[in-house]
DNA sequence: CATAATCCGTAGCCATTGCTACATTTATTG
DNA sequence: CAATAAATGTAGCAATGGCTACGGATTATG
């Protein structure tokens, strides 16, 4: 008698794992960005950017250096590996049409910064592409 | 000489309390659809929905009845308080808001489905004025 | 170049959300 | 109503990402 309960559309099996490649996705940003700023990355660059301490940057530094988006020695600066400026790349292209979507769409532009940074990690490439169309 | 780095628009200092607060709204959503479609909300039900252990479902269902949000004894149905049926109410109203901005986006209904499940967390309200906006 | 300031690493703690394995309670059914 | 099935709880482990405290490395500066 029990009604068949649809499963979600994105499942939570791998919700740890989604969370883990959203930081990844901020922190390779991240690392672009700021070399294109300032030449350089510094770990405590990233702490004072993401609000964070030292440590917790450190240690996603070096999981994001075992999954060869990063590299870096100890004390040095962090760097992207080849892996790592793509992704970056298609991160910022995606986070710069969400961002500039909000705005189109009639949001002011300190609260489309905000949301635009939650929101990026979650648009598919459909959605994108939807997006994209409404920009032109 | 270095260059300030603007903090991120969004703090990660809460990275953990945000997750967390998206898992309540996750919930308690899911929580009022059961009751709504088969009259009851058993932990089964939920661990099914999104796909994790009953053993997930039993410990986080314990932290949102700390919450207040849910209500529930040792083998008996999930219910939702009436601050936990407040918040799945405006939960709903906005990923309904989402996922139906999505489709008249022109996003396919499955792509819409997803994205919208990862957006709707991310959505402040003025987003989602902006959304209803367009819809109109 | 020595001392101070800054940066970074390590140890070790907590919370959240995954899991398996096993125990217990409740429901079904022969 | 006893045996089985299903649902739920508990114990305990792992990964991720927060933190403070402390110490070592590097950089600036007097």
């Amino acid at each position: 008698m029990k009604d068949k309960i649809k499963a979600r559309s994105v499942p939570f099996s791998q919700t740890r794992s989604r969370h883990a490649s959203e930081t990844a996705e901020d922190y390779v940003e991240a690392v672009m960005e700021m070399i294109e700023e300032k030449g350089e990355c510094r770990v405590l660059d990233l702490a004072r950017y993401f609000n964070v301490s030292h440590v917790t940057v450190s240690r996603i530094v070096k999981r994001l250096q075992d999954e060869k988006l990063l590299y870096s020695r100890p004390y040095k600066p962090v760097a992207l590996t080849a892996k790592g400026f793509k992704l970056a790349k298609q991160v910022k292209e995606r986070h710069e049409i969400v961002l500039a979507f909000l705005i189109e769409l009639g949001v002011d532009k300190t609260n489309a910064q905000i949301d635009s940074e939650g929101i990026e990690h979650h648009v598919g490439s459909k959605t994108l592409a939807a997006m994209k169309k409404f920009l032109k």
